[in-house]
DNA sequence: CAGTGAGCGAGCTTCCGCTTGACTT
């Protein structure tokens, strides 16, 4: 068979026959899974033929992959017998302008080349047609599948007795990619299928809701499966907060003295029970009953506490890290994780730093451990365990890829900084950090909790004491502020302590915290809505369609994301639920195992969704009219009212004397700052709403004050700048003062910095 | 650094999931 001619002959014989050995006894998902007898029959006399007629020429055999990146690594791997070339992504899809779905003929999908892809497509012709066998190497997942199908047939439309196979890996190896080639399998049709329920499906759900949206609130606007869902947890979280009702509470701190340490506890039980202080009379109650009572130490206690070491990173692991302590949108982190796959010149050489980004597994691969084994080995011996630590990937997870981790494990941060620019190096240090650190063994801490009793009062001071680094000798950029020792001198059962201060502090319980983009993707991760591929476009689109704003990274759902929440969850309460993509995955299992047809499972769908949708189409009363937000601010032309509207360069302010007062106005943010300027401060783009938003003076050019970063409606205390948002590394999102010569910074933790003091006599430390 | 919204009623908008450019800072 033409086939095994072309595989055996492209490596020596012996490591041939070494590796069918090996996956005779490892079975790994780089083997083929379906026999290749399902291969049609017909085609094979014509291979012989062909191979026949021309075996002299030397014909190549064509590898398909998706990533241009991959096909350069995949094709050194196997040698000029073979040609390499990648899809980049779908080359087929539905058409964009039309539902492109016969509802009336089993669902059937109306398939075009994707529009810029011609060309592409044409070129993987060209190739396959000098070539003899034509690999299929789209990923091992459900839409590689479809891939792979979807090339083969617009292949086969134009060559005959065209040879295809598929083969799939999941790690980019030399040995499992020449494992995959050796044992090519045949297409799996129930997998194609199943992906195909999913496309028709979330076409079916977007393209009949949307238009809903169009008639009922506004032109433009979008609704589907992952996204309104995604809506919907926004805006049901923006409501918690909304209802929450901060409870007032009090935590007396003792501080004492020893020798040369001064430390503190924290009252912790009064009369026997938890302290509970609701006010301020009830903590100096406290205060005046054990005010001259002695402190004496009555427990002294001491563990050890071991800190395990991370998985590797995932897509959404690595954007929740570096959203929560880089202050990465999801959108930055992709751009520069593809940055370092594509590679970074190291000198005269580009080489890609890391593996694939979007992937749901911690997988990783043999040989990746053993060079990371051996570089611990070599640099931190001490650290390295016995064996290997092997993570757990997800259930649901399509594992066609590793985990995200670096290739070359001795290009540590510090020995590439300096080819990378600031934000690619804090990006692949994390990475780097948490893959090296998840194979060394964990940190061990000592606790310690010491109780002191003053009267029927009971102060424990915490510290605690790394006794062993473990991992943690490798993380530095990851590092937490928690991380860092507590030092409490030697205290001995019996000890009198002597009181510097009492400390009461008055505290709000706070609600529960507005999403971010890290907390976001968690919560879709969790629910299996959404991919690795898509959660950051998820955020983008809510954005750009104004159905939420982020505010100092918080996730905040406009009046529009409000309105068409409300519409969807009240019409269409099981499709706008995390429950949906649940099911569905459910079923495409089942159609992927050949225990159901897709057809009958999307026509059970669809028939009552269709109609739901055609009779709100005239019953929904439209709320075109009302969309406009009322303002305190007043028309300087006419004196009437203005009202915030959306537009489509975002949201402005115009006169609801329209259209006799035609005035219109940007939305300010805060007052000008500039003494003697009464302008405001208004959102600006460069051109066309291109650009990255920054925030200038409405009399510009009278007056030209700039600044890229946000304002927020408050004033510094100081010297009455407006504040903005802000990020570092030390205090992570956070407000601070626009004006440079002002030293005015505030914590994220507004209310116990904003708090009165209550309780003057007791000194507040700050 | 300008524009945005209504209506004349044409023709358009929209999904999720795979992939990078070709554009700009």
């Amino acid at each position: 068979m033409a086939t095994d001619n072309s595989s055996s002959s492209t490596t020596s014989k012996t490591s041939a026959s070494k590796m069918t050995a090996a996956a005779a006894t490892t079975p790994k998902k780089a083997a083929a899974k379906k026999p290749a007898s399902k291969m049609p029959a017909a085609k094979k006399p014509a291979a012989k033929k062909t191979a026949a007629k021309k075996s002299k020429s030397a014909k190549k055999t064509l590898v398909i992959v998706e990533s241009p990146a991959k096909a350069k690594t995949i094709e050194k791997y196997l040698g000029t017998r073979f040609t390499v070339l990648a899809s980049m992504g779908h080359l087929i899809d539905l058409p964009k302008s039309r539902l492109g779905v016969d509802v009336e003929h089993d669902f059937a999908p109306e398939y075009l080349t994707i529009r810029g892809k011609a060309k592409l497509l044409k070129d993987l012709q060209k190739e396959a047609k000098k070539a003899e066998l034509v690999l299929l190497a789209s990923d091992n997942d459900r839409e590689g599948e479809a891939i792979a199908y979807h090339i083969r047939n617009a292949l086969s439309q134009k060559i005959e007795n065209l040879q295809t196979r598929r083969i799939v890996f999941n790690e980019i190896t030399p040995q499992a990619i020449r494992e995959a080639v050796q044992h090519p399998g045949v297409l799996d049709e129930d997998k194609v299928n199943a992906q195909k329920a999913r496309r028709v499906l979330d076409r079916v759900v977007g393209y009949s809701l949307s238009p809903l949206l169009w008639k009922k609130v506004k032109n433009g606007l979008s609704a589907g499966r992952v996204q309104s869902v995604a809506l919907r947890i926004i805006c049901e979280r923006e409501k918690e907060v909304e209802s929450f009702i901060p409870e007032e509470y009090w935590t007396l701190a003792a501080d004492f003295k020893k020798g040369r340490y001064t430390f503190s506890g924290e009252l912790v039980s009064w009369q026997g029970s938890k302290a509970v202080m609701k006010n301020g009379a009830e903590v100096n109650h406290i205060i005046e009953a054990i005010q001259d009572k002695p402190c004496l130490v009555s427990d002294v206690r001491e563990s050890e506490k071991s800190n395990k070491p991370k998985a590797p990173f995932t897509t959404s692991t690595l954007q929740q890290t570096a959203a929560n302590r880089l202050g990465f949108t999801s959108k930055k982190t992709m751009q520069l994780a593809q940055q370092l796959y594509e590679g970074i010149n190291i000198g005269t050489t580009r080489i890609g730093l890391i593996t694939y980004m979007r992937t749901d597994s911690v997988r990783i691969s043999d040989l990746a451990l053993q060079e990371v084994r051996k570089w611990i080995g070599e640099n931190h011996p001490a650290e390295l365990p016995t064996q290997a630590t092997h993570y757990a990937t997800d259930k649901k997870a399509e594992d066609a890829h590793e985990a995200i981790r670096p290739t070359m494990i001795p290009y540590t941060p510090d020995s590439i900084a300096q080819y990378l620019n600031k934000d690619q190096l804090r990006l692949y240090s994390i990475i780097w950090e948490r893959f090296v650190a998840s194979q060394m063994i964990p940190s061990r801490i000592r606790v310690n909790s010491v109780d002191v009793a003053a009267g029927e009062a009971l102060f424990r001071i915490s510290s605690s004491r790394i006794v062993e680094k473990g991992f943690q000798k490798v993380i530095k950029q990851l590092a937490s502020k928690e991380d860092k020792e507590v030092s409490v001198p030697e205290l001995q059962v019996g000890e009198e302590l002597k009181l510097q201060a009492y400390r009461p502090e008055q505290h709000f319980t706070q609600g529960p915290a507005r999403f971010t983009d890290a907390s976001i993707i968690k919560m879709l991760e969790e629910k299996g809505i959404g991919r690795p591929s898509t959660y950051a476009p998820i955020i983008s689109v809510l954005l750009e369609r104004y159905y939420v704003t982020r505010e100092n990274k918080q996730l905040v759902p406009t009046t529009l994301g409000r309105i068409i929440n409300d519409i969807l969850v009240s019409s269409f309460p099981d499709v706008v639920d995390t429950g949906f993509t649940a099911g569905m995955e459910t079923m495409l299992d089942e159609v992927e195992e050949s225990k159901r047809d897709w057809v009958h499972i999307i026509k059970d769908f669809y028939d009552p969704f269709k109609q739901k949708v055609d009779s709100l189409m005239d019953t929904l009363e439209s709320v075109r009219g009302s969309l406009d937000e009322p303002t305190d601010k007043v028309c300087e032309k006419c004196g009437k009212p203005m009202v915030k509207k959306l537009g489509r360069f975002g949201f402005f302010l115009a006169c609801s004397g329209f259209p006799e007062c035609r005035n219109t106005k940007s939305v300010p943010l805060a007052r000008c700052p500039r003494p003697d300027c009464d302008g405001e401060i208004v959102a600006r783009r460069k051109s066309k709403g291109k650009g990255r938003e920054f925030y200038g003076c409405s009399r510009y050019p009278d007056c030209d004050f700039v600044t890229y970063y946000k304002p927020i409606n408050t004033y510094c205390p100081k010297c009455g700048w407006f504040l903005v948002e802000r990020f570092d590394k030390k205090q992570g999102s956070h407000k601070a003062c626009i004006n440079p010569d002002c030293d005015y910074l505030h914590t994220s933790d507004a209310h116990d910095q904003d708090a009165p003091v209550q309780g003057a006599e007791h000194v507040r430390k700050d």
